[in-house]
DNA sequence: CTCCTTGTCAACCGAAAGGTTGAGTACGAG
DNA sequence: CTCGTACTCAACCTTTCGGTTGACAAGGAG
């Protein structure tokens, strides 16, 4: 299993099985046996998305009975909205920036955008 | 390879390297070795990376006599951040929701959240 | 032209993912 | 107590993933 957070969030929402359960658990919380009838696969299966989608705090599972009841865990969503738009923010700003240098020096052909931070060519004369 | 846009850029997201390769990218382009220097990985194995990263629409590579400039497309988050937005709201909706049923009967001791579809168990009067 | 740098492709390997079947646990109903 | 239901655990299988090494194409630099 990935060690990180992020790494296990994303991991458990790249199946299209999971993002699934999820969408249906955003609607309400659900058994494990409610969740597996859509699909075609045994329920022990869906047990380890759900396994999955818990160890990356998606998921709670609670005791009532013999059920298992399912609740989303919204709140992790914000690891991952605040990783993108960290990098979201990031890319557009510097892009900005390079439009700005481009308006600036209409006339140059511009090679390549200037935002290498390591001259190993050795910037001649 | 996983079939949906979703997945893909997703399981791209899912390795630590690969976010890596996205942090260092939005600051701004880079060749396929520079990528490399920092780890302690083959650059094949890197060129795989951004090979996945490509394949997910979140990396576009261009030519530059034999050098392969990697430049970061951020729209490409767009196709996350709405998915995550919309499954977030919803159970904050519902947990809103939730909350007001539980605030207009105080003295009943709610068994469970009310919020479930399938009335498998025959409603016991 | 020859060499060196940059990068990709192909084949292989070990580990992890996603699925199965089969057995076991926990609990309520009869 | 016995049975059925709900679920998990364990073992196994196949495919994918992340990594390696080795060979190769594409272009400057000498």
């Amino acid at each position: 299993m990935a060690a990180d957070p992020l790494s296990r969030v994303f991991s458990a929402l790249a199946d299209p099985t999971r993002r699934d359960i999820v969408a249906r658990l955003a609607v309400g919380d659900a058994t494990v046996n409610e969740l597996a009838a859509p699909y075609d696969v045994t329920v022990q299966a869906v047990s380890k998305h759900l396994k999955v989608l818990e160890d990356a705090g998606l998921v709670s599972r609670s005791r009532e009975a013999q059920r298992r009841p399912v609740h989303l865990e919204a709140n992790v969503f914000d690891l991952m909205t605040k990783w993108i738009e960290r990098y979201r923010r990031q890319a557009e700003e510097r892009y900005r920036r390079l439009d700005d240098v481009l308006r600036s020096m209409p006339d140059r052909a511009v090679p390549h955008p200037p935002a290498d931070p390591s001259p190993k060519e050795g910037t001649p004369s």
